[in-house]
RNA sequence: GGGCGUGUGGCGGAAUUGGCAGACGCGCUAGACUUAGGAUCUAGUGGAGUAAUCUGUGGGGGUUCAAGUCCCUCCACGCCCA
């Protein structure tokens, strides 16, 4: 496409003070609009609480440096809904902001001593021009940059109310480490247990590391998952998943010749007596305790850190089955972990896989305890015949008085009997893991702590806040974290006695900076905290969230917990923040998704300046749904510019007729010629269509395609008279006003050509009046045994009598129902009979 | 291995509750206008067949007057969790 080769005379036309140009003049027209929302202030909102309100929200972006076009898809459905609510009404709060800590701005003043803060901004820059560019109708009043520290002050103010809290705290734990680098990762750096910078092999380090107590809160945000009927079922679910709620029991084995004793966490006590041994964790603090013996010691600690290959020392002890009163030997293994549960096992190698490859290759027996229900052969499973663990519900056996009842029975008798016994007791265990947030990185947020000789740890005041992360670090890459070889940060008083103290020199975790950013967005200037009850209590929760399915546990987890958090705080009275979620799919070129290594990328500047941003946005929004992968296609965007072109020409050209001064006022359907009432009748159609279209899911696509469907009827449709204007006059204002949320430049442009003074914007939606949707004419599709032999244009609203009658009278169904002897007859209304013979 | 999801023309995708499969767009074919066409307009376009017609929504089976849609089963791909 290349209209630089188009050569022919400009022709302009003055019209009603307009002047129309034959050329649909993108970038003048863009450019123009853009200007205009801009000095008018028009994307600003206040509280106004005689309005209803919505909140849109799509996931901030990392300024990376340049917008791609998972952000242009990301970001246009946000602006359509957003356009879409305003007018329908809604006092629409759309928002956008930065997510700016993080380790690539560090990595860019490594390798081109750039310091990161300028690197960041300039970023910044360049990408909101870019989302200027795209006419996205954003607040930008509201704009946060989290690396600033009127944001990120308040990241560190919720740190000391989370302290206060108990839901911050510090231990020591393994965190993942690049031995190259000299760097702690997180683990979403952590690809396939190599870094993600240089792939060299992360190892494990014990560091003293701050977390955030988000187990404390794991119940509720299982529960509450249950409440997030706006949510994609499959995110619930995952979340459902990584909590990883378990029940069962814990019980106490004690230990053959000591008094001492293991407690294990089990959701199998049906299987408690098939136990044959029992795994502890190494670092088990038992494992000190009994084991004396220095070769053992050595083994233990020698056991592979890969718990794919299973391994195992037996510590040389015994526990015994409380139930059984039998004893199995104690082995320390490297597949149980010490964080999770009570980091001791009972190990049933019959009923649990790992058990019994562990069982099989140190040969340990196996002792069947479950068999499946329908075991008609009477066939005994044993060490010798299975091959591998049976680990589904069954049928007790050789379990005492338990035998012969289900497992799921059983672990309700068994676990009543535990603890009458004393012996044990129900727990619940998850798999969800507190939340480390220490990195000992530079470009976060300060942890705001000091650490006095005499008084320990030390969270500063208040009024000490925001601690300033330094400009004058040094990065180079390596060894510890830059803010700690930085004497004159590190070196302060203690806030508690006065005396010399040390400044806590990690920062925190970039996703902290995320997890409360929508609150701010309600009141992005408060200074009296982090935000505005008022405020928030007006445009929270979000009514609708947009973003990538790869933070399904992640951002929207931590999310979910900082909003608990923050109202038992006390600033906010809900407990969800995200009312409905919507995730969009990847955008995918050549079946793949677009990487640098396969080529396949596309640049949406390229685009823009190509197309300009309204044809960029229909695309976008008509190639899929927006929760379906997009295929990109450069021919098909060529097909949306082409459509907008259509639009504009046939304005153009009819710009007398449609910005006459004295169109007549359409006055209902009476007396209205054929062809008028067609394309009137299709004008209401596609305001119904379109509309539920949105409503529906945000079914955008199905939504452009009835627009592309009234515009082929537009173009085929004859202007002879004044009825003909009137009609086609409310034909192309509503097309303006209902393509308006995609292509918004365009259909501001045009509206004026329609004799229009004020700006569309803002103006109110649509509605279709049913009556005239209501074609009257029918096609009949009648069917022999189901299959269609005939089609016959029928009046609407007939009865089923009358309908048959229809039906049987045409010749060629006469001609396959006679000498046939008739069945049954089913008539669908108004469309369809099928005649079974 | 477990969980979830997706399979519809050459391609992207349509098809509220089971009721004409393939809307809309891309591409392709032919024609018009043209010095030219990678612009625009018109017509056609699931496959087979001159046609009547037959056939067709990953494969196989089932329920039903009627299945892309519901049930069973198998296959392929994708994502998440081990």
């Amino acid at each position: 496409m290349k209209y630089g080769k188009i050569l022919r005379l400009k022709t302009i036309i003055k019209v009603g003070g307009c002047f129309l140009e034959e050329k649909y003049n993108v970038h003048a027209i863009e450019k123009k609009w853009q200007e205009y929302w801009e000095s008018e202030g028009l994307f600003s909102v206040k509280e106004d609480a005689g309005l209803p309100k919505f909140y849109c929200l799509e996931m901030f972006p990392y300024p990376s440096g340049n917008i791609h076009i998972g952000h242009v898809r990301n970001y246009v459905i946000g602006d359509v809904i957003s356009r879409y609510k305003r007018m329908r009404g809604f006092n629409v709060l759309h928002p956008m902001g930065w997510d700016a800590f993080g380790l690539p701005a560090e990595n860019a003043a490594i390798k081109h001593g750039v310091h990161p803060s300028k690197w960041t901004f300039e970023n910044i820059k360049h990408m909101k021009s870019q989302l200027k560019k795209m006419g996205l109708s954003y607040d930008w009043d509201r704009e946060v940059a989290t690396c600033d520290p009127r944001y990120y002050k308040w990241n560190q103010w919720m740190f000391l109310k989370m302290y206060e809290m108990g839901l911050a705290y510090k231990k020591s734990s393994a965190v993942n480490w690049c031995p190259s680098c000299e760097t702690v990762l997180a683990n979403e750096q952590v690809i396939d247990e190599e870094c993600w910078r240089c792939d060299s092999t992360v190892e494990q380090k014990e560091l003293e590391q701050w977390f955030y107590k988000i187990t404390e809160y794991a119940e509720e945000l299982l529960s509450d998952a249950d409440t997030l009927d706006g949510w994609p079922e499959k995110v619930v679910t995952m979340q459902r998943n990584w909590i990883g709620r378990s029940d069962g029991v814990e019980v106490d084995f004690s230990i053959a010749g000591s008094d001492k004793k293991i407690r294990i966490f089990t959701t199998r006590q049906d299987t408690l007596y098939g136990t044959t041994f029992m795994s502890i964790a190494k670092e088990h603090p038992l494992v000190g305790e009994l084991v004396s013996d220095e070769k053992i010691l050595k083994e233990i600690k020698a056991l592979s850190d890969d718990p794919e290959e299973k391994q195992g020392v037996f510590t040389g002890h015994n526990a015994v089955n409380p139930l059984t009163g039998k004893e199995i030997p104690i082995y320390a293994a490297n597949f149980v972990l010490m964080g999770y549960g009570t980091g001791a096992v009972m190990a049933v190698p019959a009923h649990d896989q790992r058990d019994f490859e562990f069982a099989q290759k140190y040969g340990i027996p196996v002792k069947v305890v479950i068999e499946p229900e329908n075991n008609d052969d009477g066939a005994e499973a044993s060490n010798d015949t299975m091959d591998c663990a049976f680990t589904d519900y069954g049928v007790l056996v050789e379990s005492e008085q338990f035998s012969g009842l289900s497992s799921k029975e059983a672990r309700v008798k068994i676990a009543d009997h535990l603890e009458k016994e004393g012996i044990g007791e129900r727990a619940v265990n998850y798999k969800l893991r507190d939340w480390g947030v220490s990195r000992q990185r530079y470009w976060g947020t300060p942890i705001p702590v000091v650490y006095c000789e005499s008084c320990g740890i030390v969270p500063l005041p208040e009024s000490e806040l925001p601690v300033i992360l330094p400009k004058d670090a040094v990065l180079k890459g390596h060894g510890t974290s830059p803010l700690a070889e930085l004497d004159s940060f590190i070196n302060t008083k203690c806030p508690s006695c006065g005396a010399d103290a040390k400044r806590e020199t990690d920062t925190m975790d970039t996703f902290v900076d995320s997890s409360w950013y929508f609150l701010r967005y309600c009141s992005p200037n408060a200074d009296n905290g982090p935000i505005d009850p008022g405020a928030a209590a007006y445009w929270m929760p979000v009514d609708q969230y947009i973003g990538g399915i790869e933070h399904a546990v992640l951002h929207l987890l931590y999310s979910r917990f900082f909003t608990k958090v923050v109202r038992d705080i006390g600033l906010i009275k809900f407990d969800e923040p995200f009312k409905r979620l919507l995730t969009q799919g990847m955008v995918i070129k050549d079946g793949a998704k677009m990487s640098k290594s396969k080529g396949n990328v596309v640049d949406p500047d390229t685009l823009i300046n190509k197309y300009g941003t309204d044809t960029v946005r229909l695309f976008s929004m008509f190639a899929a749904p927006p929760q379906k992968d997009l295929e990109w296609s450069d021919k098909s965007v060529e097909g949306s510019y082409r459509f907008l072109n259509r639009i504009w020409s046939f304005v153009f050209k009819n710009q007398t007729v449609l910005g006459a001064s004295d169109i007549p006022e359409l006055r209902g359907v009476e007396g209205l010629s054929g062809g008028s009432l067609k394309l009137l009748r299709k004008t209401h159609q596609t305001i119904k269509k379109v509309t539920s279209s949105i409503e529906r899911d945000y079914h955008f696509n199905t939504a452009i395609a009835a627009l592309m469907e009234l515009m082929n009827e537009v173009s085929v449709f004859k202007v002879s008279g004044s009825e003909e204007a009137a009609v086609l006059h409310f034909c192309m204002k509503n097309m303006m006003l209902l393509i308006s949320p995609f292509a918004p430049h365009f259909a501001e442009e045009l509206w004026r050509e329609l004799g229009e003074e004020e700006k569309l914007f803002n103006r109110a939606w649509p509605e279709w009046d049913e009556e005239i949707t209501k074609e009257d004419a029918v096609e009949l599709v009648v069917q022999i045994n189901g299959k269609v032999r005939a089609k016959i244009m029928a009046s609407a609203g007939l009865d089923d009598e009358a309908i048959k009658g229809i039906a049987f009278a045409d010749a060629k169904i006469q001609e396959y129902v006679k000498d046939k002897t008739l069945k049954k007859v089913i008539v669908v209304k108004s469309r369809l009979v099928n005649i079974v013979v």
